[in-house]
RNA sequence: GGGGCCAUGGGGAAGCUUGGUAUCCUUCCAGGUUUGGGACCUGGCGUCGUCGGUUCAAAUCCGGCUGGCCCCA
């Protein structure tokens, strides 16, 4: 076979979009449907959207936070009743408007947020101080009609979320809960997915229709565009005053309620696969792999039968890890090497005659294809530690390119007015400092802009300090 | 919002200008020899996104629709 048909036809570097469509076809992570903008997400990309769930379902029940569903469809009225709120959604809302033959007597229109179809059941329940706070969470999908060209994860017409809804009678905690939970999604991007991120607040232009504020967090996409990679909004009392959202509080006053919501996504799944995958395919970081090591018995003619047996054994020493023996007799070792490198898989173990004599193995791992021999007494530990290094290295291949992303998108120099913000970056030592990251591409970032327009006061803690910005090129 | 490109078997391409019933690589299926970085032999499946028009005849020309991609605001 000819070296130009191994492997990606497009290199990350020189074509991305090529790229990024091809990783994501050949690792069969995703299938376009016959719906523009609605993509099939494969067993392999939704492994990882349930490492997601298991981890942020466990996370928010330390919080308080409660699972349910509320139906997907939402009356026009209620979708009205706050301004603001209806006006940014509006371009990019599916209505459905007849059932059979009928036409329905009031249009409804498939979600593209809950709030309001939430609130007017919170409206119902909420009586007391007591009745709060209430934390509610929901599962579902999404629509949203944007007429931008649909990609795959990053940009599509319907998506996978959670959206949670917080109820509080005091602003103090609504403050406190979106910073909290914006914090839980960067530990997502950061421990999971192995992907720094910038946390800070959106600008009045970009902020969620119907919030007071906006946290965001922004990733940082291979081609130096910038990207929203999970929200946390501050709704004020701007919902709970449209939706009549009230409790008596213990001096028997009626209050207007102090709400939040937040949400995180499958564009997620699309930063990771960008961020991670190389001109050899899909890289799954092995926190979140669906198979974390791949067995691959190397036969010979009067070898099968042993080999195989040995294969079974060292699986069965790896329990605790997702594994797989591709036992397969018709493909070649290397075109399975292959393969599974395509696929991602972060380690590939071949055992062979040689490694049968010497009671070992020989381990491959997928970010920078170094080899090492393993005695089988020691397999174990020696697999957790090397899961461990290659979801260590690959976060710090990324910050690595986060930094100098950032000073490339510094160095484009289109930040030039306040207007063209779409998100802050706060260096308040409350906030982001304890990430090195964020510091030392800030710093790179604050020394080339005019401090006058850029200095601000925190958005936290109220203390003066730099607010840096940039617009990059955005999703 | 404006502009451009593309659609041929599971995947990748040629054919289209000048209409004559489709070719190559790979995959897939069957059998056999193989297996330490995409093995080889033999045989086999598979019909031009979709709807309509022109024509004796359409992958090819024309129009609508659907889907994909890119660039600029």
């Amino acid at each position: 076979m000819k070296k130009t048909d191994i492997g990606l036809t497009n290199k990350k570097k020189e074509n991305f979009s090529g790229w990024y469509t091809e990783v994501i076809k050949k690792a069969k992570l995703m299938d376009y449907s016959s719906v523009s903008g609605g993509i099939v997400i494969l067993p392999n990309a939704y492994f990882v959207w349930q490492k997601i769930q298991d981890f942020l379902n466990k996370e928010f029940k330390k919080i308080g936070v409660k699972n349910a569903y509320f139906p997907s469809l939402i009356p026009e009225s209620l979708l009205k009743k706050e301004k603001q709120h209806i006006k940014g959604f509006e371009p990019e809302v599916a209505w459905v408007t007849e059932a059979g033959k009928t036409r329905l007597s009031e249009r409804l229109a498939i979600r593209p947020t809950s709030e309001t179809i939430m609130y007017d059941s919170f409206s119902k329940w909420i009586r007391s101080y007591k009745d709060l706070p209430l934390k509610i969470n929901q599962w579902n999908n999404v629509v949203r009609w944007e007429f931008k060209h649909p990609i795959p994860f990053l940009r599509t017409r319907e998506f996978l979320w959670q959206e949670g809804h917080s109820v509080f009678s005091s602003k103090e905690e609504a403050d406190k809960e979106v910073l909290e939970i914006i914090n839980l999604y960067e530990r997502v991007y950061n421990e999971l997915l192995a992907i720094p991120v910038l946390r800070g607040k959106k600008t009045e232009n970009e902020k969620f229709a119907g919030a007071d504020y906006t946290l965001s967090l922004e990733a940082i996409l291979p081609n130096k565009k910038v990207i929203q990679a999970a929200t946390s909004h501050n709704l004020g009392q701007n919902f709970s005053k449209a939706f009549d959202i009230v409790f008596l509080d213990k001096n028997e006053k009626e209050e207007n309620a102090w709400q939040t919501s937040w949400g995180f996504s499958t564009r997620s799944l699309g930063i990771m696969i960008a961020t991670h995958a190389d001109d050899k395919g899909m890289i799954f970081p092995p926190k979140v792999a669906p198979i974390q090591v791949v067995i691959i018995p190397i036969f010979f003619e009067g070898y099968k039968n042993k080999i195989l047996n040995v294969a079974k054994k060292v699986k069965d020493k790896l329990k605790e890890f997702e594994v797989f023996v591709d036992d397969r007799e018709d493909y070649s070792a290397g075109w399975k090497f292959n393969e599974w490198e395509l696929k991602g898989i972060p380690l590939r173990i071949e055992i062979g005659p040689n490694e049968i004599k010497n009671k070992e193995v020989l381990a491959v791992r997928r970010d920078n294809l170094k080899k090492e021999k393993i005695k089988i007494s020691k397999l174990n530990s020696r697999v957790k530690y090397l899961l461990d290094d290659i979801q260590k290295e690959l976060f710090k291949r990324a910050k690595k390119d986060f930094l100098d992303s950032i000073k490339r998108i510094n160095s484009f120099n289109e930040i030039k007015t306040k207007e063209n913000f779409v998100f802050e970056v706060c260096l308040c030592n409350k906030i982001s400092c304890e990430k090195k990251v964020n510091n030392q591409g800030l710093k790179v970032l604050i020394l080339s802009l005019d401090k006058n327009i850029f200095n601000n006061n925190c958005f936290v803690c109220g203390e003066k300090s730099s607010f840096v910005a940039y617009i990059g090129k955005s999703y």
